[in-house]
DNA sequence: CTAAAACCTCAACCAAACTTCAGGTCAACT
DNA sequence: AGTTGACCTGAAGTTTGGTTGAGGTTTTAG
């Protein structure tokens, strides 16, 4: 299906130019993400600025960010028009802050992990990765709650 | 209920130790991370090794490492005692991996982010991070699929 | 005009990682 | 011995992000 003279959209083409499937765009327009005409059939017409909300949706998609998160942004979007610039700024801003606080609860678990892995523990009862809350660490050698951890 | 003084632990002691909820571990032991022996009564008693599989199922967990792989990496640890610190950091290692791998993607995502927001696209058509198979950006002027993308 | 391709809705299903519930049993304390 | 709390099983429900299928309608190409 070519691209209709009219200017809208049907879901094929939509589909076509995103890589999106059908059943998905069906989807997204029930979560309200998107939103279309319909002809006197019934069929849905996309409006093309759709298309730029979907890049957005394939965005997030690749970085992880769950389909409510896109619809709150979407909320502060005008629905019939396309995003411009200064939307498209707002939302990578927030989204690049959800990016780097991801990225340091990484870091940071992958510097625990190489402690572990180079780890001088003398017994794994002391790794603070296994025993994030460590009562044994905190509590000295004071009373366990169970007694005789077998060692390893 | 109290650690019995048989050494053997009932799921109550478990999940009071662990912070892990008694259908979790039901469940866990439906998917083979962990085992357990029974009462006469047919109630589950764990032995102590099974808080430190635990451990390390909770510190995948944290991760975003999926239970599958937990799994998997348990697949090559005895069944009936400890996990010692041998294969913690085999764990670990091939873990530390994982997240390395992990954060490099975000990385990039982040810097592609990063030249949005401060992007001197003169158009939103032109930006990678929302265009990432940019037909136009390859075809230069030549002939666009639809014509006209009303700009923002 | 007709047949094929595309479209419609609604319902059911998928995976992951659990939780919740119903109905019944076990064990620990008094 | 009895009560109460902990425990059992199995089935069903939850969330996220969709896919698949059935059964029927619309649009478009020839």
């Amino acid at each position: 299906m070519k691209p209709s003279p009219t200017d809208l959209l049907s879901v094929g083409d939509v589909a076509a130019r995103t890589g999106v499937a059908v059943s998905a765009l069906h989807f997204y327009e029930r979560q309200g993400l998107i939103v279309s005409e319909r002809t006197a059939g019934g069929q849905r017409r996309y409006a093309r600025h759709v298309l730029r909300r979907i890049s957005v949706i394939q965005v997030a998609k690749r970085m992880g960010i769950p389909l409510a998160e896109v619809a709150d942004v979407f909320d502060d979007l005008p629905d019939d028009r396309m995003p411009g610039k200064t939307d498209w700024r707002r939302i990578s801003e927030r989204w690049r802050g959800k990016l780097e606080a991801r990225r340091r609860e990484i870091e940071r678990m992958e510097s625990e992990l190489v402690e572990c892995i180079g780890c001088g523990c003398v017994s794994l009862r002391s790794c603070r990765v296994l025993n994030p809350d460590d009562e044994l660490g905190s509590s000295g050698s004071g009373p366990r709650l169970l007694p005789e951890i077998p060692a390893e």
